[in-house]
RNA sequence: CAGGGCGUAGCUCAGCUUGGUAGAGCGUGUGGUUUGGGACCACAAGGUCGCAGGUUCGAAUCCUGUCGCCCUGACCA
């Protein structure tokens, strides 16, 4: 936290908070849950009045989210400038042709949300902004002397997702922060390695002044391209992605990323029994086979029939253990070069039984590799039979294909290079750590809210950006981008911290800091009262939302909860008699105690100081 | 896009199988009794049953089409 741009609590020392009126503002609480609505965070949302939905993956932010959310921002503000980074603002309308040098129009795909002017032009609603900014650089960035350059902008982004799903966790519609910044060098103050360690930095900084738990972790880099990459997730069962980890390293990387420590094998011992054919069909997934088989996913080899993206493709059969799952970085690393699952009309054309394919046909199909996770590679297994509706038993790699030799039981690799042993599955819990000997992996849930990538220079060559360096010689630009998902933060922070009541919101990016639940305030005199108790708190810089509605103190108590403002002051025409109020934290479970009248403010500034 | 489900009052849902004048609870308005964890009584407002065709004397209900929404999967902030 030390290179944190405020280390003070996160309320304003300096600036006066406001004073809101439940009556004169729109917070729309409802009993039931939209039937909709089945992820914590959407169904606390929409009950709690922060947001309604418009259309599919489309919301309206209400006050409460909206107010949420410009707190959000202003941390990344904060912190994106304590860090160098500078803010513009670029439009949401791209013209399409700025995708055409970076490919991304094809790449992206049905991603885009495309639209069509009354000339006939298409543009897009910008998904993210590498082109623009690239584009913008080309004729604004002319020397070497201006490096290194970070530059971030706070807007909403456009992606035709293909399901959105779970509110504001994952919309087609949504609010961004996405910086890129521009260097020459890898290394050195000015090199792009440094911005990132900072921009990792402020990220840490950003997460945590929001309240929310969270990991940093290692990453697949995915369309935008480029070489390292860390994701920041919120720590949350109910998390979209996996994250291994290694308690004793430290190590921790996402599912797609984690790397797997090392395996032995062997092609040793003899086959356990015959070869044995078998009639399965319509057996949709391996469990039912492998049931049928007698055995289970994990006595199966699954083979994955793949295709390298080139000029002239060659088939890539990928061998994992029927339990595992392919990753298709890993394959595209050992590769070399980018590949993808085979079209299925084209794989049976060329002989695979797709759903019954075995390893063999890496030998029998032509200009195959064969790549055979170590976790597979030896001992005898159930697989296809290379035939549609049909699988075998006791099938022994030595025996019963003429994939193996001694250069690939020696070393792992066959004699004509084709046939490899190479991790190209996805880690589970309980893998080798790749990083401390004897310790294992480790599985949890996240909720992707940050994303930092070293893009190098993919965009700036194709979209010719180059500057003349010292030497005056051209040199590529290269380039970091830094995206956090705004609205998503919110939703991430309410999925992990809420319970049956409603939301718990944390206090630095709570819509307001202090919830004054008045009993009675038609009652003489008290909503003076109040408005004396409001102003003293907002003028030491809390935001108050004063609960005035005529309701009976139940609903008022249960709207609290939904929309857990962390802290809470009951004042009633009993307690003003008596010189005293109420106090309650949202995250305290038993009832609130008394104040008296004189303290509630330093017990409001305690509190804010060690929640 | 594939598979599954759902569209009836502001919200949650019943009614549909077996066609016959549109229902409940919550919420809303008014009046009254109440007032510390979603009170009670009375009255009232509120729906061309997603939309378009068809069958029928008659359709929320049966048939066809269409639009929208949700869930499961491949993608991602």
């Amino acid at each position: 936290m030390s290179n944190a741009a405020t280390t003070t609590s996160p309320i304003s020392t300096s600036s006066s908070g406001c004073v809101h009126r439940w009556t004169q503002t729109l917070i729309p609480t409802t009993r039931d849950a939209p039937s909709d609505a089945e992820t914590p965070s959407h169904i606390f949302m929409v009950r709690a009045g922060y947001i309604r939905s418009v259309g599919s993956g489309i919301y309206t932010y209400l006050p409460l989210a909206w107010r949420a959310l410009r707190k959000i921002s202003e941390i990344v503000r904060e912190e994106m400038d304590a860090a160098g980074a500078s803010e513009l603002l670029m439009p949401t309308l791209e013209p399409i042709e700025l995708y055409k040098d970076t490919k991304r129009d094809v790449d992206y795909g049905d991603l885009l949300f495309k639209l069509e002017d009354r000339h006939g032009r298409i543009a897009a609603l910008g998904p993210t902004h590498e082109e623009v900014i690239t584009d913008l650089m080309c004729s604004s960035l002319t020397s070497y002397k201006q490096f290194p350059l970070n530059l971030y902008q706070i807007q909403t982004k456009f992606r035709d997702e293909f399901r959105p799903r779970a509110g504001l966790l994952r919309c087609r519609e949504f609010i961004m922060k996405d910086a890129y910044s521009f260097h020459l060098e890898l290394e050195g103050d000015a090199g792009l390695n440094d911005t990132y360690d900072k921009m990792y930095q402020a990220y840490t900084n950003i997460f945590t002044r929001c309240g929310l738990d969270f990991s940093a972790v290692e990453a697949e880099a995915g369309p935008i391209g480029g070489s390292a990459s860390h994701e920041f997730m919120v720590n949350c069962v109910s998390g979209e992605d996996t994250i291994l980890y290694c308690p004793s390293s430290g190590y921790a990387a996402n599912v797609e990323k984690a790397e797997i420590g090392e395996r032995s094998w062997s092609f040793d011992g003899a086959p356990g029994s015959d070869l044995t054919k078998h009639h399965t069909p319509k057996m949709p997934g391996i469990e039912l086979v492998a049931e049928h088989l007698g055995t289970t996913a994990s006595g199966m080899l699954k083979t994955i029939v793949m295709r390298t993206v080139e000029d002239t493709p060659r088939w890539v059969l990928a061998v994992v253990r029927g339990d595992h799952d392919v990753n298709e970085g890993k394959v595209r690393d050992a590769v070399g070069c980018a590949v993808e699952m085979a079209p299925e009309g084209e794989a049976r054309k060329a002989g695979f039984a797709i759903g019954y394919v075995s390893p063999r046909m890496g030998y029998v199909a032509e200009n195959s590799l064969v790549l055979i996770d170590p976790d597979a590679a030896g001992g005898t297994w159930a697989t296809g039979a290379d035939e549609n509706d049909y699988h075998v038993t006791g099938w022994h790699w030595s025996r019963d294909s003429e994939l193996v030799d001694s250069r690939l039981e020696e070393t792992g690799v066959s004699e004509d290079g084709l046939v490899r042993i190479v991790s190209i599955r996805n880690a589970v819990a309980g893998d080798p750590s790749p990083r401390a000997e004897g310790s294992v992996l480790e599985e949890r849930r996240g909720i992707e809210v940050g994303h930092i990538f070293k893009l190098g220079s993919k965009y700036s060559d194709a979209m010719g950006l180059s500057v003349l360096d010292r030497d005056q010689k051209k040199r590529s630009v290269i380039m970091g981008c830094y995206g956090i998902g705004v609205s998503r933060t919110l939703a991430a922070c309410v999925e992990m911290a809420h319970d049956e009541n409603g939301i718990v919101m944390p206090l630095a990016i709570a819509p307001y800091h202090v919830q004054i639940v008045v009993i009675k305030p038609e009652g003489d005199g008290v909503m003076d009262h109040v408005d004396a108790l409001s102003k003293e708190l907002s003028s030491n810089g809390f935001d108050v939302l004063v609960d005035d509605r005529s309701e009976r103190p139940g609903p008022k108590f249960k709207d609290a909860d939904l929309i857990g403002i962390p802290l809470r002051i009951i004042v009633s025409p009993k307690t003003i008699e008596a010189g005293e109020v109420e106090f309650k934290r949202r995250s305290d479970e038993g009832k609130a105690v008394l104040v008296s009248r004189g303290e509630i403010l330093n017990t409001c500034l305690d509190a804010a100081k060690s929640l």
